[in-house]
DNA sequence: CAGTGGTCTAGACCACCGC
DNA sequence: CGGTGGTCTAGACCACTGG
């Protein structure tokens, strides 16, 4: 840990007389070091007021250059109290495309069951989007996700190994409802943000006995791709649901 | 602090010493300007440092009012030229939701032919969601969208008169295929931002007839509010199309 | 070229937080 | 209380746009 006052930008890249804007080239410092676990997912980053006299610019400009973090999503200001390194997506729940009644009121997380997982070796549509060498291993896993007992989401998970071994042991009954905090906690992955790919499909006669529905029974299908701080895509998941729980907003701007 | 000399040229409601910061205030001060059509939607506002002169405050203060316009996307910066009013949503195509596979290659709007249009007494959903008194006047369209003559989306428009009073006489031939821009055009109403609410269902025999597919075809429902630039909602919209062409992508952060 | 927004500085003071 | 981020100032100079 250190607090070793190295004069900054000394070993540095020298800072941008051209092209770059000074802020920029701050904050890509800062992001560099951010990646590179510098600093924990969670803790604060040195005042501002450090940052300022340590890298020889004024306030101003380094407030510019958290100010790009912070809107990448890659910080977080707390008036008072600090800067701190994003602690990554909670749930990132699916439950915001559908709505399930329940018997209480509001939204709980579902209880969470896998139903299967083998380690295998990726397909090439797989290896591509995680961004795998061919013939690399994968975790595929069935999961079924359920309120007050009843059935109400079939997931697909893909996760690339080695990076997620930890979880090819481990009692699937003892896991979390909630798999990013989990994936942070046991295997030091943080995921930072996800892109949902929303089509319509009907249930084959499997997935229909998994979601007590029919065979062919309309269902909404969401192909996830979820990625950590640096930007590599650490997880695809499809999920499905009945199509008539189908409830999404979107605001266009 | 403040052995500021305040005192905004004008009959401004004085600055702010209580509460809100400086900058907001000005926001608000120049936000109410814009509503109030003191510039026109496309054209300028005064340079930075002419605002900033005239309210006495410094430049930096005044960049970050107008900033907090920008994020709210009333107006547009453009280097080297000017601040600009919005001119609000060109296309807010519904396409974004839908893959139709077309002769040519990329997206096209679709061309557009109103069905139906009539004057009625609004509902009471309607009133309430256009925030019109009971018994209030509204334009009911019914609009087809095409591409290669071939019948993609069907719509149902709600518009709240006399706003809209100049589209209830006009050939409906001689209609633009995007409606924002003409709404614009002819009405004077600038469409700021939407909200779609998206959600699955089956097509009426009728709804099966206008768009070629059969009755109890699985369909998509995107149902919008849209709103100007001072917030009030001013269409409703209801969209119908194919769920199997249904295929939309959202982040998530 | 003149006019615009964009970057940067070196300060000051304010508002919030936790001890 | 000391330490943090948030607001604000009054300048200087840079970079882009258009005539």
């Amino acid at each position: 840990m250190s607090t070793e006052h190295q004069t900054a930008m000394t070993s540095q890249t020298e800072l941008p007389t051209r092209g770059q804007s000074r802020y920029g080239w701050l904050a890509a410092a800062l992001r560099t070091r951010i990646l590179q676990g510098e600093w924990v997912p969670g803790e604060s980053i040195p005042p501002e007021a450090v940052l300022a006299r340590s890298y020889g610019v004024a306030l101003g400009t380094i407030r510019q250059a958290l100010s790009l973090l912070v809107s990448e999503a890659l910080l977080e200001r707390r008036h008072g109290k600090g800067t701190f390194v994003t602690s990554g997506l909670g749930g990132a729940s699916m439950m915001r495309f559908f709505r399930f009644r329940q018997s209480g009121e509001l939204q709980t997380t579902p209880e969470s069951r896998i139903l299967s997982r083998k380690r295998r070796l990726a397909d090439l549509d797989e290896a591509d989007a995680l961004g795998l060498p061919a013939g690399a291993s994968v975790l595929a896993m069935e999961r079924l996700r359920s309120i007050d007992r009843k059935p109400c989401l079939l997931e697909y998970l893909i996760l690339p190994l080695p990076m997620f071994d930890a979880l090819t042991e481990s009692d699937t009954a003892d896991w979390d409802d909630l798999l990013y905090p989990m994936y942070q906690r046991v295997c030091g992955v943080v995921i930072h943000h996800a892109e949902d790919q929303l089509s319509f499909g009907q249930l084959t006669a499997t997935q229909g006995r998994r979601l007590q529905l029919d065979k062919g029974h309309p269902c909404v299908q969401v192909q996830r791709r979820a990625f950590d701080l640096a930007q590599r895509c650490v997880e695809l998941r499809t999920t499905l649901g009945d199509a008539f729980s189908f409830e999404y907003t979107a605001q266009v701007r």
